[in-house]
DNA sequence: CCATAAATGAAACAAAATTGCAAATTCACC
DNA sequence: GGTGAATTTGCAATTTTGTTTCATTTATGG
């Protein structure tokens, strides 16, 4: 992975629809050469995924929370059951595995409030080894995205 | 936006490199008739962005971390100057502008724990609007996604 | 310095996106 | 329910983009 790859990820994690054309001419490669190169890196895993980014307000989830979760055991069976939970949850946007007092730290979508309050009885208040949970509401998301720094 | 829109988004959030004919011959449309539902959908800014999701790890980010800030004043013009300090650190990957006890809630990506705490001092501790926060470190990241639940 | 391997550009090729147009569908109004 | 306008559709032609081929160049290891 040179310079070059880096260049290309630069650009592909901001417009992944940019034409191949445009990229080699951006950072003095041919066409052939970055598709190439772009199909290699997806090929080995370092582009994951190629998605678009959708407006949550217009299809109907405008409520965003962030939710710390506290278990009452840490065994490990336990734990990948709950974090089963969470992944397969569609609400579920992010589900982190935290150290600290917390055990699992999500992200979450929601229709409406109410919406959210039934969702925490499938996910936490069924759940046996949710010992609590904190939500935080999310009054405005002012950044959302994924871009990783890449330092040439 | 009927449920022709629906199905296309929800195939475009998981992968929006798939060809207009396939998406046709799935939801039952003809290519042409995708395509052009697409561009209306681009222009409208339901789809926001079109983006590839690149490996952290590989790219030498394998930290995340989520932050809880606390500000000093509510002042509508100081809280917009934290704010912009946030938004623009490409390190930060989401920002959150909460309710309760803390003020913003950010995901923030970082090359080490040293990395990290350099990061601090510029975000947090060169800000006098700061008076604390919060760092929760994530050992593990169980789902990263930003697709939405679309329901037709 | 040479031989080998890897990567490149140019051109041909294939696939996908985009556009023009006539037919079909939907919608608002009577 | 019927009628006309507006919208949407499918098909086919066109254009753009992505992919492969191949000869050449550039890098690599002995």
């Amino acid at each position: 992975m040179d310079s070059f790859d880096k260049e290309i990820l630069k650009i592909l994690q901001k417009n992944n629809l940019t034409p191949q054309r445009d990229i080699g001419e951006t950072i003095g490669l041919s066409p052939a050469a970055v598709q190439r190169r772009v199909k290699r890196m997806r090929e080995e895993g370092i582009i994951k995924h190629d998605i678009s980014i959708l407006e949550r307000e217009t299809l109907g989830n405008p409520v965003t929370l962030i939710v710390e979760v506290f278990l009452e055991s840490e065994q490990i069976d336990l734990i990948d059951e709950t974090k089963k939970s969470f992944v397969s949850c569609s609400a579920v946007q992010q589900c982190y595995y935290v150290t600290g007092e917390s055990d699992f730290v999500l992200i979450i979508v929601a229709k409406s409030m109410a919406d959210y309050e039934k969702l925490t009885r499938e996910l936490f208040f069924a759940n046996k080894n949710v010992k609590r949970f904190r939500t935080v509401v999310a009054m405005g998301v002012e950044k959302l995205g994924l871009n990783i720094p890449i330092t040439l």
